[in-house]
RNA sequence: GCGGCUGUAGCUCAGCGGAUUAGAGCAUCGGUCUACGGAACCGAGGGUCGGGGGUUCGAAUCCCUCCAGCCGCACCA
């Protein structure tokens, strides 16, 4: 089906097109009618004529029947309000379209590198955004119809490993295992370090280590593989706890670009690209100096000619172009490692690594905050572990539910406090600008009144209860909107609209573009429901209103999905 | 010093491909009050959109400048 938006954009391009090619009618909600066109006052500008005979002009070739009425405001604007009918076509068709309305693009490959935690160390809030705008936006481009290819890349290489493998040795396997396995990964490091901090025998081994770990020797590599499978069946845990998509395939760590290192520095080399300086290998891509407003180094290979991070990079980069064949790179790491990207990003394009019809961006975000507006650590001063910080929220939830009548047994008490807790939590991430830091505030986020996650699975959860007094299966068979209360108009316009909203949460990588709208359409909802009674209302209204909650029960529930939230039934 | 991000109501934040009276949530105050789930709804007060300048018929939105905060600026990722 075609959305609302682009029937509408379609016909006024065609309108605004006569007058001059490629002009932008500058389509919008709005407040007055239902959309407002305000590109007749760029238009008349280049046209150097009054805006109101501009909108005149446009009006001549503006065919608009069986969609909507015109009228020119102001200036020169252009309301437009829907005509019923169009609008009974336009619902109609959601109810039969399972995609409410998303057009299905094309089949492209989209990398998604996101979450990146280090093995043998602890999950915490640090990882939290990564992990869930990254999911966040794996699960859009994956109902966009994209390829989406999950790349989890984790710290699993470098010199800690030494340390961390000599600690095991001491430890003995099968206690190392065990204390891993329960996820006690800080303590595990923490002992370790400690040990190497105060230890010169320990750390002298810790260093032989790193050099057998690197040239290959086989019972080292298979004491880190001990370490790092620990650690990823760990992570998969808090993945799960989290409901995030990540799954262990999608663990592709440094270790695994290794092999590639050499070549990259090589056809850097052969490139042209590569200048030593200071005993380090580097490319310095044009535009980027430092503090002395010297060019800027991206190092390749360090002077002790181990691999930087930066080499990782790159090999990745030509990884997910040669071997994944990605149209679509990103990386969703956090805003201070902005200009690392820039530089690796500048690089893979000079080297020929990343063909401009790539698209490969840094998807960045702002930092976790505690209450005094400093990063978010616990009282003691510590990172906070995100499964403790969902430990407590599900607490939360499931205190809050104790305090109401419920139908429900333990068990699913027990579930609905975990999918509570995590839309509080994912919610509270996805529903600012990324870019910018937020306050992390566990009883803000979990409230019930608000913007908030739980508040929109409460409104769903309303819908389905509706459904359920109806007791057998409802189906809709045909049914006739004319929309005749203004609640039920407005929020029947709010769920035209879903297109727009997921459309905007992809092209900008912002899905809180989609969590305004959801929180929106909730709000439609209530003061619709509140003002219309829809269970006792003479037919052929009872049979319209209950098609207007099914759309928006699906909407909520497929728009929560789309930011990795659940939309349970009952609450 | 250079670069990036941020500065919008008491608090937390939308809006920033310019456009008709600057929005929401929370908090405050006032209503709805035997309700198809009140974990709701309706309304009110509250803002020199950090300051200043500029472009424009029109700027929270674009440009310049200043101030404040956070972050990055060579071998840790």
């Amino acid at each position: 089906m075609t959305s609302t938006y682009d029937a509408l954009l379609g016909r006024l391009v065609r309108a605004f097109d006569a007058l001059l090619p490629g002009a932008d009618p500058a389509l919008r909600p709005s407040e007055r009618g239902d959309y407002q066109a305000n590109g007749v006052m760029a238009l008349a500008k280049a046209r150097g004529e009054n805006p109101r005979a501009t909108a005149a002009a446009v009006l001549e070739n503006l065919d608009l029947s069986g969609i909507a009425q015109v009228e020119v405001a102001g200036p020169g604007f252009l309301n437009l309000t829907l005509t019923t009918a169009f609008l009974h076509d336009q619902l109609g068709a959601l109810l039969a379209d399972e995609r409410l309305g998303v057009p299905r693009g094309g089949a492209r490959t989209t990398v998604i590198d996101y979450s990146a935690p280090n093995v043998a160390k602890e999950m915490h809030v640090g990882h939290l955004r990564s992990t869930v705008i990254g999911d966040a936006l794996a699960r859009l481009h994956r109902f966009r119809g994209d390829t989406v290819v999950a790349r989890n890349h984790v710290g699993d290489w470098g010199t800690p490993f030494g340390m961390l493998i000599e600690h095991l040795l001491d430890l003995g396997e099968e206690e190392a295992v065990a204390s891993l396995s329960i996820g006690d990964l800080d303590g595990f490091y923490r002992d370790a370090r400690v040990k190497f901090d105060a230890d010169d025998a320990f750390k002298e081994r810790s260093r032989a280590r790193v050099v057998a770990l690197q040239s290959g020797d086989p019972e080292t590599r298979r004491l880190w593989r001990v370490l790092v499978d620990e650690s990823v069946a760990y992570f998969a845990e808090v993945y799960r706890a989290l409901d995030v998509t990540l799954r262990p395939v999608d663990v592709v760590g440094e270790s695994y670009y290794n092999p590639m290192l050499e070549d990259v520095v090589r056809d850097l080399d052969a490139a042209g690209l590569l200048v030593e300086s200071g005993g380090a290998l580097c490319v310095f891509p044009a535009g980027f100096t430092n503090r002395e407003g010297e060019p800027l180094p991206l190092i390749v290979q360090k002077r002790d000619e181990g691999f930087g991070y930066a080499a990782s990079d790159l090999a990745a980069v030509r990884d997910r172009v040669g071997n994944l064949h990605a149209d679509e790179i990103l990386y969703v790491v956090g805003a201070p490692q902005g200009q690392h990207f820039e530089m690796v990003f500048a690089v893979a394009r000079a080297a020929g690594w990343l063909p401009d019809t790539v698209r490969c961006e840094h998807v960045a975000f702002g930092n976790v905050l505690g209450p005094d507006r400093k990063m978010f650590k616990t009282r003691s001063g510590e990172t906070v572990k995100l499964i403790d910080l969902l430990a407590e929220a599900t607490q939360r939830a499931s205190a809050a539910l104790a305090t109401r009548a419920s139908t429900l047994d333990d068990d699913e008490r027990r579930v609905l406090a975990t999918q509570i807790a995590r839309a509080a939590i994912k919610y509270a991430d996805l529903s600012t600008d990324r870019q910018r830091d937020y306050v992390f505030d566990l009883d803000r986020m979990i409230a019930f009144e608000g913007d908030t996650g739980p508040y929109l699975q409460y409104a769903h959860a309303r819908l389905r209860s509706i459904f359920r007094r109806l007791g057998a299966s409802w189906d809709p068979g045909t049914v006739t909107f004319v929309l005749a209360d203004a609640a039920e108009r407005h929020l029947a316009l709010g769920l035209v609209a879903f297109p727009e909203a997921v459309a905007a949460a992809l092209s900008s990588l912002q899905p809180h573009r989609l969590s305004g709208y959801l929180f929106d359409l909730a709000q439609r909802f209530t003061a619709f429901y509140e003002s219309c009674p829809v269970l006792t209302a003479p037919e052929p209204t009872r049979t319209e209103r209950l098609a207007l909650c099914e759309l928006t029960a699906r909407t909520l529930a497929l728009g929560l999905s789309l930011l990795g939230i659940d939309a349970p039934d009952q609450m």
